[in-house]
DNA sequence: CAACCTGTTCGCCA
DNA sequence: ATGGCGAACAGGTT
């Protein structure tokens, strides 16, 4: 599921224990999530401290306690954030369990791709501070988009628009969507694109993120029903704009859905 | 039962 | 050094 609104929306289901005491910490220490992590550290640290904010960048969400502690979470294909009640009872793929007096917090991973990372300290972590701007600020131009586009000129489009480091929070759906949007085929060559497919491009990107952000993002609602997504998993999946079959193929590694004749 | 999956990382190659 | 690609990771679902 997650990706940039999915990963918004999981984040703010934590929120409901903002301001409060974790008082007990228990984690699946062994499991894959944890790969590089001091778990021991976060079961030390984590006990009495105050979850105080959280934040996320494009897929990465960064959740702040008190006395300098933070974890990072990454989703992965399967991972997702809830909240249960005092009594809940953890199975099997809730690796991640925080209890306050009258919540716990849960993070699930069945297949594991997820990540989970600790840091102890004043400032937020370095890995935390990489990275390009956000597809949905200001910052991310279509000047900044082009040159990353260029650097990546051989590899078809779809492959680029997944690339973590210059379209941070784009994932398989999103980067359907933004093709179908911009009419541009999946195949096609970043560095052959003609500035007009390049505007189009840059245009769908922030428009999809930032639709998403207000209904996914915001509640876990629909986007519009003339978007590409409700049609791309069905087999016999029609182009929302002209009616065509979409087609369906592995391209930049994944499975990948357009429309044969409105993308070029 | 086999194929499939909304993600990232690694090793290999150009 | 940089970029592109396929395999690998794990387990649930179709």
């Amino acid at each position: 599921m997650p990706e940039l609104a999915e990963v918004e929306y999981f984040r703010k289901r934590w929120d409901a224990g903002l301001g409060e005491r974790i008082v007990a910490v228990q984690l699946h220490g062994e499991k894959r999530i944890f790969r590089g992590a001091d778990v021991r550290a976060i079961e030390r640290r984590l006990v009495r401290q105050k979850l105080l904010r959280s934040r996320a960048r494009g897929k990465q969400m960064l959740f702040e306690f008190s006395g300098d502690n933070w974890i990072g979470i990454h989703l992965g294909m399967s991972g997702k954030l809830r909240i249960e009640d005092e009594k809940f009872y953890p199975t099997k793929h809730d690796h991640v369990v925080l209890r306050q007096r009258k919540r716990t917090l849960v993070f699930s991973d069945a297949r594991q791709f997820g990540r989970v990372r600790f840091h102890h300290g004043a400032d937020a972590p370095g890995w935390w501070e990489a990275g390009g701007p956000e597809i949905h600020s200001r910052q991310f131009t279509k000047a900044r988009m082009q040159e990353f586009v260029r650097r990546h000129g051989r590899a078809p489009i779809k492959a680029v628009l997944l690339l973590q480091s210059g379209f941070p929070g784009i994932g398989n759906w999103m980067a359907d969507e933004i093709l179908w949007r911009a009419r541009i085929a999946p195949r096609r060559q970043g560095g052959k694109l003609t500035e007009a497919q390049l505007g189009a491009l840059w245009r769908s990107t922030r428009f999809v993120a930032r639709a998403s952000l207000l209904t996914i993002g915001r509640d876990n609602s629909n986007p519009p029903q003339n978007w590409l997504l409700h049609e791309r998993w069905t087999a016999g999946g029609k182009c929302p704009r002209d009616g065509q079959t979409l087609r369906r193929a592995t391209v930049g590694g994944r499975t990948t859905a357009w429309c044969a004749r409105c993308q070029r």
